[in-house]
DNA sequence: CTGAAAGCGCTAACAT
DNA sequence: ATGTTAGCGCTTTCAG
């Protein structure tokens, strides 16, 4: 990197001139001033605005404390719809408020975590959002500095960080209520996969977004006197080729239902083409809907049916509250948001 | 604003020692460790990142080897499909090889464009990926302060920067070509949008994505003897919904076509909805194909048939391109590497 | 007119 | 286990 003493060097001149030359200060001799110019040109100099912020904390100790003006945000997969969208989202929704963000992948991996919020918050950013944390509320309290922190859909009770909540047990329960009402009676779930450790049931206590999820369709299930049973979840990864072909494996179960929920409008998207190639119309033979709500699922054939949740307030409640945190509010509680959602008729259910 | 040296004033230690405890550092007392802590939050301490980025200025530059390893990554639209698969797969081949990347969202704006640059390259990142630029290569080259970077898809003959191509203009002459095999005669555009300034012409010199694919059908046309019209191009932003809504809005044109050539993936799946809509049956009466090659397209109800393109090869080739720069290799020319692609035949053509 | 020195908040390296 | 020193790029201050 070319600094004010490599220019400086080359135009025979210190530092400090070649600062008031480039700042336009009136103070030098035209003459010195043009060697100088020549200079920073030859040598593609450029202004460091680290150092520039650097030095306005001493000149500027009046003005609140205005740091790098970046968010970060660490994010499970980039390649869903659901997450890029978000991470979109809240982006543009940075941006507007004059935040930059930057955007980490994690791929659900606690290491990964990490080490990615011990980078971020140590080195670059005012604040994070953090979606689907595997990390305590302890750990992400010690790695992050005491920085401020918003958590995606994490509503594991003990946290004490703020946290925006997708409205999964409420949304799911409507859903199967929703196809309860027309006419559905053999309900499968998709996706809503039991845990691998037989010791962590569906507890009200534990709850990641599928958890939540499979809750409120209990609920629903209990309340329309429909009986639970394991015989309805077809098991898949929440991935959209994952779900067609989970289709193909679980025929028979499959075929024993009138109409299937979706974790997810991904599922959904594979669960479609797996019922169209082994001949199942929907939703003639089978409705099928799902939650997230993103804009393809209007474009499937036929279109989703879906649980659409205000993607666009968890962006701008998560980046104003974030915003809130680091312009130190006073008196500003733990805040624990749920969004909205709607249910989204369409052609499949 | 607090300062590190006024919370070791308040627990009766030094500045380091509080640095220490903050950070995790374990050669700090237990006791000592705590009395920081309850002094930070007393005074509600917060890190201060942009000394953070100053001192960062140094550990970089000191230590080539040693550097953040932090590979920064700027891209248009991370709610499209192929931009956020593109970023996945770099932050993950970035990961097998030690790096981490920091995604940041461009929204194809310039001046978007300049500041992510300028603070990526001066505070945190070892090297740079860039997709589709709108600024000059010397413009980059300065903003970046000479750091190591990649561009994706920018092929413009003065850049003097390595690039990684998409196989455009190959693979939609294949596209065509492929069409026109299958017995199309009178093939449509979708999202060949010509140039709003019309004194830019499908010049070989002008080289962005859309351009490079447009030449590409110019030529298949030309070996073909079809005759190329500007009647045969169907408008459209090139996004899902945009798509749909022109194949509804251009019907008559839409109608006279036998097969549809899409500039996208995400594109043909609005065109697919579109179709679908106004009762054209695809492959019957339409083919429909594309570019890219994204996961999803094997899913739609008829499965695209599209110019995959290496997307992994893509990824890989940008990662190890750059760390090559970042690690100084000597002797590396300018690379300029355009990677393959196969014609995926599925259903719609 | 020009430059040397000091210092912004923080931490790597070294010292105690 | 804790502290001291030095220095990141820049600009304010003040001395030549």
């Amino acid at each position: 990197m070319v600094t004010m003493k490599d220019v400086g060097k080359a135009a025979g001149v210190s530092a400090m001139t070649v600062s008031n030359v480039l700042r336009g200060n009136d103070n030098v001799a035209p003459d010195t001033a043009r060697r100088v110019r020549e200079a920073a040109d030859r040598l593609h100099y450029r202004l460091n605005t680290t150092s520039l912020s650097a030095r306005s904390l001493r000149v500027n100790t009046s003005r609140k404390a205005s740091g790098s003006r970046t968010i970060g945000l660490a994010i499970f997969e980039l390649d869903r719809p659901y997450p890029a969208q978000l991470a979109s989202l809240i982006s543009q929704t940075a941006e507007e408020r004059g935040y930059q963000t930057v955007v980490q992948q994690t791929r659900i991996d606690e290491h990964n975590e990490r080490s990615i919020i011990e980078r971020m918050s140590n080195q670059f950013c005012d604040g994070l959002i953090f979606s689907s944390s595997r990390l305590s509320a302890d750990e992400i309290e010690q790695l992050s500095n005491h920085r401020p922190t918003v958590l995606l859909d994490d509503d594991r009770p003990q946290q004490d960080i703020d946290t925006i909540l997708t409205p999964s047990e409420s949304g799911s329960q409507a859903a199967i209520e929703y196809l309860y009402s027309q006419g559905a009676r053999r309900i499968g779930i998709v996706g809503g996969n039991p845990d691998e450790r037989t010791d962590v049931p569906l507890l009200e206590t534990y709850h990641d977004a599928r958890h939540r999820r499979l809750l409120g369709c209990r609920r629903a299930f209990h309340r329309l006197g429909l009986t639970w049973s394991e015989d309805r979840i077809i098991t898949t990864a929440w991935g959209d080729v994952d779900a067609r072909r989970a289709i193909h494996e679980q025929e028979a179960k499959v075929r024993d239902c009138d109409a299937l929920y979706c974790m997810t409008d991904t599922i959904a998207f594979g669960v479609l083409r797996g019922l169209h190639d082994i001949g199942v119309r929907v939703p003639e033979d089978m409705r099928v809907m799902s939650f997230d709500g993103i804009a393809m699922g209007a474009l499937t054939v036929p279109a989703l049916t879906t649980v659409a949740v205000d993607i666009e307030l968890i962006a701008t409640q998560a980046v104003d509250l974030l915003i809130r945190r680091i312009d130190d509010e006073p008196n500003l509680g733990r805040q624990r948001i749920t969004v909205g959602y709607h249910i989204e008729r369409r052609e499949s259910a």
